[in-house]
DNA sequence: TTGTATGCGTTATCAC
DNA sequence: GTGATAACGCATACAA
């Protein structure tokens, strides 16, 4: 049982108490097969009875290596950012990285102050939810030389390496579902934030090519939410153009929408469809069931963990920038329009 | 413009570029006004030229405090802890204070190992979602000599500090309510974990209270999901007791069995009421919405981070235990049956 | 107002 | 197989 355990001891309290050197305590924990197997036992017993477990912070200075990833998001409250984070932490957890989560909130100035402090933990990579437009932040991040992961956003002029998808093939692929389900007057709601811009444009440019009439877009600052979603369809029943689908940033904007329209007695999908974005775990159980582009977040954060797996092991990397794509979960609120009556 | 900077410059480059000591250096960052305002001027310059930023390493081996706070949580996957984080690091944030996040994915191995880990980064506090069990973290914990916070279980014989509301209450809280709309035959879904566990005994004890047929209990391993509500509402269907009342220990889990309901043709809530935990952002989105447990997380979060900084200031703690409550938010899945007919 | 010496806890290196 | 030494980057204490 460890007994009169003391806070914090170091690697000296325990050299003194198993009557050994600093040095061959600190080989006990890094290289045990090098010392003589009693020496070992007796190092593990003055280990355990002062519950030593080694600085970290000493061992990032000595090794100018942490062992930390930094991972920056605008909020965790967001399925495809906890699906990546979960699977990027339990896979560097393997290999003895820790994560360090930031928040922004979507706030583009806390960004920078953020990627500041951020560095001073020397992190061994930095992973950032979306693509940096900032120059300040970019030139930050790369006088830095720390690796640098853009996920979920994929740019043609990624800093250092990114793993995501297109926001512009995800606009575009929406509208042509849309599209090939007969849907003509489209609205868009989401938030106005880069990707979701860049989306929407992909969406009106679509729309256009193909000849049908000018989505109306409707951008707000996010988050986005289920009143809000609510407020945007009443609006757009109020003194919108008339439309018959409606693209959703967000999924639960995507419920608002839906919980409005069943208030007032719109039919979804056989009066307006709704389609969502991220394909949260509770699409599938709205009502009417929620069709939506589904994200794979766990994939991104894995392909992330790979990345930064090779390149801290100087592995040198298949690719530096990899596309997971994206699919469109068909469900309920966007069937197919009655075909062509008998 | 930050012209020739270097990969992690040191207060030392600093130093030789603004022709300074060492000691300038770190009064421009730490104390500026004791300098002259031309050399602080210069030694700013000289920061920026190589984008200094001080080393948390060496800062916190010196001064034997990291600014860390270590934040344990089961998954990011549940709104009550994302909420909770998302308030704990903007708070500690202001005072300069980052959060590390570790989750044990409902692991309980991983707990002993995430901690050790952690405890390696020396955080100034350690908060951890639920109540702390085994005796090996607890004696690890107490050892270390970190303050620590259980949060969201509040329990008699915490460790530390702790914040949070009984589950002991949620659960006969539960049964109450659902008593007073006059349901009878009740059955409960969860989680198989700890808190879920006390919070099950607490509404069967609360249903022999008031002399009402005994609860069918389900109990599961989490995470509990939409497909595992509309598992466990088909088996309760097919060979279960005969109910009148649904109380999930999660929001997902029983958009699950309203789903499931829905399907069968069972109406929420004339012929079953349906009522779910934590109140998730969803809960007011499903059809018909949510009664849900209200759990305020970004108020535990918040006291929390209130609790790390009185302490860490050395000021006096109001209170070591903070019970934040709950209240049950009252929606469409279980309106009152219908009173006495005519 | 500015500079020098010292040590925080650890490990690479070299010596024994 | 084990030990002594120096250094990682920074801030406290003290000196100038």
């Amino acid at each position: 049982m460890p007994a009169a355990s003391s806070p914090n001891a170091t690697i000296r309290q325990v050299a003194e108490l198993a009557g050994v050197s600093l040095m061959t305590v600190s080989r006990a924990v890094k290289q045990p097969q090098q010392l003589a197997p009693e020496t070992l036992e007796r190092v593990r017993a003055a280990m355990d009875e002062v519950g030593y477990v080694p600085n970290m912070a000493a061992v990032s200075l000595r090794l100018a290596q942490t062992r930390l990833v930094a991972a920056i998001v605008p909020t965790l409250a967001t399925h495809v950012f906890d699906a990546m984070l979960a699977k990027l932490t339990a896979e560097l957890a393997r290999e003895g990285y820790e994560v360090l989560i930031g928040q922004t909130q979507y706030q583009p100035g806390r960004e920078v102050d953020l990627i500041r402090t951020t560095l001073g933990r020397r992190p061994d990579g930095i992973l950032l939810a979306g693509s940096v437009r900032d120059k300040a932040v970019r030139s930050m991040l790369s006088a830095s030389g720390v690796p640098v992961i853009e996920a979920g956003d994929l740019v043609r002029n990624h800093l250092d390496m990114a793993v995501g998808m297109s926001n512009e093939k995800i606009g575009a692929a929406a509208c042509s579902y849309l599209a090939a389900l007969g849907y003509r007057r489209l609205a868009v709601f989401s938030g106005n934030d880069d990707r979701a811009q860049r989306r929407n444009r992909a969406f009106a440019r679509e729309a256009q090519r193909r000849g049908m009439p000018v989505p109306h877009v409707v951008e707000v600052p996010p988050p986005t939410s289920h009143a809000l979603g609510r407020e945007l369809m009443a609006q757009l029943l109020a003194r919108g153009p008339q439309v018959d689908a409606i693209y959703c940033g967000s999924d639960m904007a995507a419920a608002g929408v839906l919980t409005e329209s069943r208030e007032r007695g719109i039919a979804v999908p056989r009066d307006i469809a709704v389609m969502g974005t991220g394909d949260t775990d509770f699409a599938a159980a709205l009502f009417p069931a929620l069709t939506s582009v589904r994200i794979d977040g766990a994939r991104i954060g894995e392909v992330a963990a790979g990345m930064f797996l090779d390149r801290f092991a100087g592995r040198p990397l298949p690719r530096r920038a990899v596309d997971v794509g994206f699919t469109i979960v068909q469900r309920e609120s966007t069937a197919a329009p009655a075909a062509t009556a008998p």
